[in-house]
DNA sequence: TGTACATCAGTGAACGCGCGTTCACTGATGTAC
DNA sequence: TGTACATCAGTGAACGCGCGTTCACTGATGTAC
């Protein structure tokens, strides 16, 4: 056996990390598999001994991000996954709404980069996009009251409202539109949160 | 002068209205000048007749959407621009969040089809999307309680609720989360409505 | 420890096809006389 | 009213290029002896 597995699987996990930032900020029909593989310090040919398409590939950065800069950008926002709790939604919102997020283009939230063309196609896409949303979701819902009513009807609009404003904020990048619709979803985001407990 | 203006008018309207479908239904890339100009009953080559090129084909089909079909759907909502009241923006949270907008492939709202890889790109699509989101927040806006404080804020967050609550239905067609977040959604906006008053 | 061998990750040239765009043309229509 | 002419919307074949994918190969590494 020449190379090892943890060869392959390291080298596989490079083009992953190289595909996700730039299906990121190029979009999937705006990033060749030549660019991924280049930016991977590999040559076009070998890209099909690790994935077999380049849509197998997109759900597999979508799903990466979740384990990957997901999880880097929740520890940066201070979000502590063995101790959840109200804090813990309103600092996911923060940091999901900010300009910083925005800004981002690189790291930020897959489902945002939006690329509805590919979701429409390959199962695969899809149930990284689901299992990416489920995630959101249920980290929104444990942060909330638990036992309350209610709570996953607010986790879910929760979702709603971050994904949908920061796509509006992303499609409209040099609008004033952007902002205000960002920082009103921001804002209605956090009376949803602190206001689950009473309602 | 051969062939009249009003005759060329009419088959770029033919064009604009073809692609407005076939794009709402399969995304930018997944539909050729050739499906376009067929569906219009013309052949590929007179197609730059008409514009200089898909993406802004594109934007005029996007901006459309407003003066056509989204003035049908207002109007098949009950939406009475003549007399806009607080019931107006229930009726379009009602509209657009409902199974039929979503099952309507051809007619939806374009903001929900997300060819957010074009956007990135195309000028003339950014403000086709611009002036979409600016009309649907003017009507909410206009429907809420004029002259309180903090009518507009909620207006950008029940736009971005509505969409955000769309696209993410739409990303997952077979998943329960569809359905969940986007009746989470549409819980959420009414309450936002008619709270509005109060806050 | 050293050598022969087998495997398969990685290379880079080439293929092939889809599709946006171009182009020489045709023929329907409006205008001039 | 009829005829010649000019215009340009619409035709359809062809171009050309980008890019996903394939393929024959090479050479690094692990194993057997």
């Amino acid at each position: 056996m020449p190379y090892s597995q943890a060869h392959k699987q390291r080298t596989r996990e490079r083009i992953v990390e190289s595909a996700r930032v730039l299906f990121n900020r190029h979009g999937f029909q705006g990033v060749t598999i030549d660019m991924i593989m280049r930016n991977a310090n590999l040559t076009r040919g070998g890209f099909y001994k690790h994935f077999k398409s380049k849509e197998v590939l997109y759900a597999a950065a979508v799903a990466s991000f979740l384990n990957g800069r997901g999880a880097q950008m929740r520890d940066d926002a201070g979000v502590d996954l063995s101790n959840i709790n109200p804090a813990t939604a309103m600092q996911m919102i923060d940091g999901y709404l900010s300009t910083r997020h925005l800004d981002d283009l690189d790291g930020q939230c897959p489902m945002i980069a939006l690329p509805s063309d590919i979701a429409r196609e390959a199962p695969e896409v899809r149930s990284s996009y689901e299992e990416l949303l489920s995630a959101m979701v249920w980290l929104f819902e444990s942060s909330l009251q638990p036992q309350q009513a209610g709570t996953r009807q607010t986790a879910l609009s929760l979702a709603a409202l971050c994904v949908g404003g920061m796509v509006l904020a992303r499609t409209l990048p040099d609008s004033p539109l952007a902002d205000e619709v960002r920082n009103a979803a921001h804002h209605t985001a956090c009376q949803l949160t602190t206001g689950a407990s009473q309602q």
